[in-house]
DNA sequence: TAGGTAATATTGGTCATACCAATTACTCTG
DNA sequence: CAGAGTAATTGGTATGACCAATATTACCTA
């Protein structure tokens, strides 16, 4: 699972870009000679990550005219709600760590193997590659999900990621604060969850996931209060009370 | 229409030979180079139906072993996938506990009196309706979930209830212990979780929420027995296992 | 002989290059 | 200015090569 392929590298950025809207639907992709040059890989790499996103229905590609976004794109607003970073950031807090909690009490040797390799390559990859970081982060929540051996569960948290990855304003969101967000400290934490979990304590799991989202929802916050000094500065602290009392109640009682 | 790419038809030959059953879940198919040869077309051609098909989740390649076939294709619904009674409602007693608990905290007085409403309801309709019974519970459950105010918590568990409405094994288990269900039991716990609301105590909150669904998933793991007696014995029994341990170990601390 | 390990073969992943056919852009005519 | 013909661009496919991960075999040890 952990292994990644170039290709699945390349879609993923392409289809960044085209939920960002950077790509509008019906625009032309830059040439595959053009982007193979952008992204330091070679024009086959490019064709199998374009025939990728054709098979997801994304892009469309013409013959010797180029790869265009398709034009109902819609998928964004047509199954995933408005949802702002920071409710969806409070619903993966508490799911995810009651995800966690689950997986502590079934987990396999080999799941745990896998969740090791994350946690080693994301401690390797430069802090700077935000996509490679990004990947192997979503790989390991998931792959957590995928622990607890519970289809509902997996697929839940999936949608959730699928939030995280899709929605344009949440990508924004957390774009802001990923500076703030040190990197050895996220590193610090995903030890914690993956020590509880090969101590297969439930407790401890659900303790470790929430304090990773705990930090992650305080950042969001103090980002979103510094923007909102420009505007809605009244109700963005009728919001941020909400949420900071997510922090202090949550959990463990 | 007409316009073929090469690899769209090896593509959907591979397609095919699965769908066939020449190619079984779980088997690996024949290597690139064989395939190139087979089909005269070069290898980075097989490479990209091999990718067309796992983008559309079919198969599965593991770099330095082979293509695999998915182990189930099985997609019931367009968007849902294949879940067992017993894991969706693990996965609501987990995620439905938490959201109460949220809900608790930001529950406006609007949001508890319409749950009172729904009590009230339920409490007068016939135990026989299942039809009308069963929309009151839900309009409940999505009630709660909406009075956390949070849009990500809503959709999560407005799926979870789709799933529990439109899968057809879901429905079917339901409806087998429905009988032993017993309408006054639920009555009462829909009251206790009210309670809670009121009261604005997440703990409680959750905790009634956990015994609800806690004693819904005793019942199904007893009806489960009960049919297993029939057949898969020996594999229910372990499935069995595997859900008991949520019932003793979960959430509280 | 059983078990483990090192050497080897196989397999997917990626690249560079080349050529074809369709499309698009351009240019030159009338 | 319109249209035809040409050139440049673009995707489609093929070769052949090399790497890294995996699978298989051979071999050696206890």
């Amino acid at each position: 699972m952990p292994d990644y392929r170039l290709y699945q590298s390349v879609a993923e950025t392409l289809k960044q870009r085209i939920f960002d809207g950077e790509y509008a639907p019906g625009d032309r992709l830059p040439g595959e000679r053009e982007l193979a040059d952008e992204f330091n890989v070679s024009r086959v790499t490019v064709r199998e990550a374009e025939i990728a996103l054709q098979a997801m229905g994304i892009i469309q590609v013409k013959p010797g005219s180029g790869a265009y976004v398709a034009p109902r794109i819609k998928r964004v607003s047509a199954d995933l709600p408005a949802i702002s970073a920071l409710e969806l950031t409070e619903a993966r807090l508490v799911f995810e760590s009651e995800a966690a909690a689950l997986a502590a009490r079934v987990i396999s040797d080999d799941m745990l193997q896998r969740l090791a390799a994350l946690v080693h390559v994301m401690s390797d990859v430069h802090p700077d590659d935000d996509q490679a970081s990004l990947a192997a982060d979503r790989e390991f929540h998931l792959t957590i999900a995928a622990a607890t051996s519970n289809a509902a569960v997996q697929h839940t948290i999936e949608t959730l990621w699928r939030m995280r990855m899709e929605l344009p304003n949440v990508r924004r969101a957390h774009a802001s604060v990923c500076s703030d967000d040190a990197a050895t400290e996220r590193g610090h934490e995903h030890r914690q969850i993956l020590q509880a979990l090969k101590d297969r304590d439930p407790t401890a799991a659900r303790r470790a996931m929430q304090e990773h989202f705990k930090r992650l929802l305080t950042s969001m916050i103090d980002a979103s209060e510094a923007e909102a000094v420009e505007a809605l500065r009244l109700e963005a602290n009728a919001s941020r009370q909400r949420f900071l009392n997510s922090l202090s109640q949550n959990g463990a009682t």
